[in-house]
DNA sequence: TAGATTGTTAATCGATTAACAATC
DNA sequence: TAGATTGTTAATCGATTAACAATC
């Protein structure tokens, strides 16, 4: 089972969950059967991209019919590992970490905020929603004893390489990073990076022409 | 002037940022030149195409010597338009809109937050920095009277496209969304997502392999 | 001069789109 | 059956990387 799959390209990973979501969108709206070409105008998208996305994983649609609302929806919920519980830790409990708890407890359940750790002694034992903020100490201990998978960096840029040397110490492989700075780690980690500076920077250059 | 370029694609747009915090880093650091080769080290990046991309501006680099940090950093600031005073327009005034608020101001002093807007009323005077929270209907006169090119979404997904409309109707041609929603614009308007929940969901299909 | 490095062209790689046979 | 739509192969497009002449 390893090995002989075609590797699926991030481009492919990225856009599955747009089609979850437009999944959930059309269950709401009681549309129970779609085509490519029909999602492909609702998501600004070209339906033989569509097609060719979701073939990587399956044969998920019905040649002359499209595919199934709520089947699609289940599979691309197993694609994206999301049938199960996935604990993710926090660092950082300033306004964009309470930001980000808030949001993601609303949007997903399935993926919960497991921990919120902040180093500075003022914010240790505060509580945001269903969760006080740990010490940062605690990180490594939490990671293992709450089967931590994924981290959420939320810390000024200065703290943040060593928040990301511990969380990979302590054994995460997947960091999600919002400081604006090119952290380093191992190949074997998944890093991504939304640098929100950096976004508006680059789109200043579209004022004028 | 107009319809000779080359026509620059955003991915390398989107590199320019990051080439330009590293100039600074380097300035900080008493590194006055630096070559492609060097920077792709730094940066994990081929210094073919660090080269490539700025050449499509210029030719800011020395042969056999490589590029003047803080010539270098010069120019990727006027090819950015960061060289001037950018006004952006911020609606949404929850945690997401105090964090980006406060990261704004922090990280590059020429894009300035010109005004902060919320439609609920508990939040309408409220001081956020140096800011006071505006009703939104305020919005369509601030961009004119303030001059805002850009607008800022972070509010709730539900309330987004009406936002969206409200930015485009009075004049604003760049924007940046943090709801997680696949907003409609004219074609003329530039739309960037940052999607916090999305980023989330396709980070979650690497757990386990 | 000899070594280093740019700017740029050509080669490669990968991602998107078109086309269509299979089939519901 | 006739019309619609998938899954997939082939064609196209665009982005990245290699290579090297020019030159500091």
């Amino acid at each position: 089972m390893l090995g002989k799959e075609p590797k699926i390209s991030n481009s492919v990973i990225r856009r599955l969950p747009i089609y979850l979501r437009l999944m959930q969108l059309l269950k709401v709206q009681g549309i129970t059967t779609i085509s490519s070409q029909d999602m492909g105008v609702r998501l600004d998208m070209n339906p033989a991209q569509i097609r060719k996305d979701l073939a990587y994983f399956g044969e998920f649609g019905r040649k002359g019919v499209g595919y199934e609302v709520e089947y699609l929806e289940r599979k691309l919920r197993q694609i994206l590992n999301l049938d199960r519980q996935i604990n993710v830790a926090l660092i950082g409990a300033g306004h964009l970490g309470i930001a980000l708890s808030n949001y993601a407890r609303f949007q997903s359940e399935r993926i919960s905020i497991a921990g919120l750790f902040d180093a500075d002694p003022n914010k240790i034992g505060l509580t945001v929603g269903s969760l006080v903020v740990q010490n940062f100490s605690e990180l490594t201990n939490m990671v293992q004893t709450k089967n931590i998978q994924m981290g959420i960096i939320a810390v000024p840029a200065i703290a943040a390489q060593d928040v990301c040397d511990s969380l990979i110490s302590a054994g995460v492989k997947i960091i999600l990073n919002f400081a604006p700075i090119n952290l380093r780690v191992p190949k074997e980690v998944v890093l991504r990076n939304t640098d929100f500076t950096t976004e508006l920077q680059s789109l200043a250059f579209y004022i004028d022409e």
